[in-house]
DNA sequence: TTTGCAATAT
DNA sequence: TATATTGCAA
């Protein structure tokens, strides 16, 4: 049908969840010195609740002016960036959902660190941080399909709290053909570079604010994710955002599904478009 | 070069 | 305890 655009565009936008209502797997991995001492601003400085859907890396750009003095972090003068210890992933609930759902579409047989990591596109996410979820969580999968259904608690390792946070995919459990019903449908994203193509590609309904800002150099060709759409969701990118590469599946927000994607070079405003396929 | 896995470390 | 690291074979 020809909807009244102007209309139902706005109409569309106001509801759109405000920053507060987005919100899930952000962690600072920044210390509050650090931070200080590299001048890095945080994101939410006067913002109860952070909204970055990224981990924060140490600082690899903008050491500002040198007002460090850490005899203990390896000051000689070295890359802090590479030196620094990074504070151990928690892995909370959204971030282990973020990782089943990457499991989950990339079939069992694809499902290695590398490319795990890669389709959670999570800031500061390292290989190793993802293989080592991998390991306890096929632990888990494995003495998941030993026991019955009903069976009591097995309950070993206490990570099984986490991992029963999220369903396990039924695929996950018998071996076998993966029910391609069970992935989303993969979206090749690497080459887009605009917000009027990622639009195309996610939902082939029109961008509304085609050409306002832009996104950058795709870095590293990993502008990418598969997680775009099912049906009713929405591919929103807010403006001024933090640039980031990253996806993410904010159902908190008004029960609706809501896809955001950030990346480049943060000067766009909303670029929505309908993801409802045919309705 | 990356993976998977068990053991071990923090 | 939860996650990281290590060592080694594939």
């Amino acid at each position: 049908m020809k909807e009244d655009d102007s209309n139902w565009f706005s109409k569309w936008e106001d509801e759109l969840p405000s920053q507060e209502d987005l919100m899930p797997l952000s962690q600072t991995l920044i210390t509050p010195d650090l931070a200080i001492a590299f001048d890095i601003r945080t994101p939410n400085s006067h913002t109860p609740t952070p909204l970055n859907n990224h981990l924060h890396l140490p600082p690899i750009s903008t050491p500002s002016s040198g007002e460090f003095d850490s005899s203990e972090l390896g000051a000689s003068g070295d890359e802090p960036a590479r030196t620094l210890k990074r504070p151990r992933l928690v892995w909370t609930p959204q971030l282990h959902k973020r990782f089943v759902d990457a499991v989950a579409h990339l079939g069992i047989k694809n499902a290695v660190p590398k490319t795990i990591m890669q389709l959670m596109s999570v800031d500061g996410l390292t290989r190793e941080n993802v293989a080592s979820h991998l390991q306890k969580y096929r632990l888990y999968l494995k003495r998941m399909q030993g026991l019955s259904p009903g069976a009591g608690s097995g309950g070993d390792p206490a990570t099984d709290h986490l991992f029963a946070s999220s369903p396990v995919p039924a695929h996950f459990l018998h071996q076998g053909r993966p029910n391609s019903d069970h992935f989303l449908p993969y979206v090749p994203v690497a080459a887009l570079q605009h917000p009027q193509q990622m639009a195309a590609v996610a939902g082939h309904l029109q961008p509304r604010y085609g050409q306002i800002g832009h996104f950058g150099s795709p870095r590293n060709g990993q502008f990418e994710h598969p997680l775009l759409s099912r049906q009713n969701q929405q591919v929103v990118h807010r403006v001024g955002a933090p640039v980031h590469n990253s996806v993410d599946d904010l159902e908190s927000a008004n029960g609706r599904k809501v896809l955001t994607l950030d990346g480049g070079e943060g000067k766009c405003r909303y670029i929505g478009s309908s993801m409802m396929t045919n309705n």
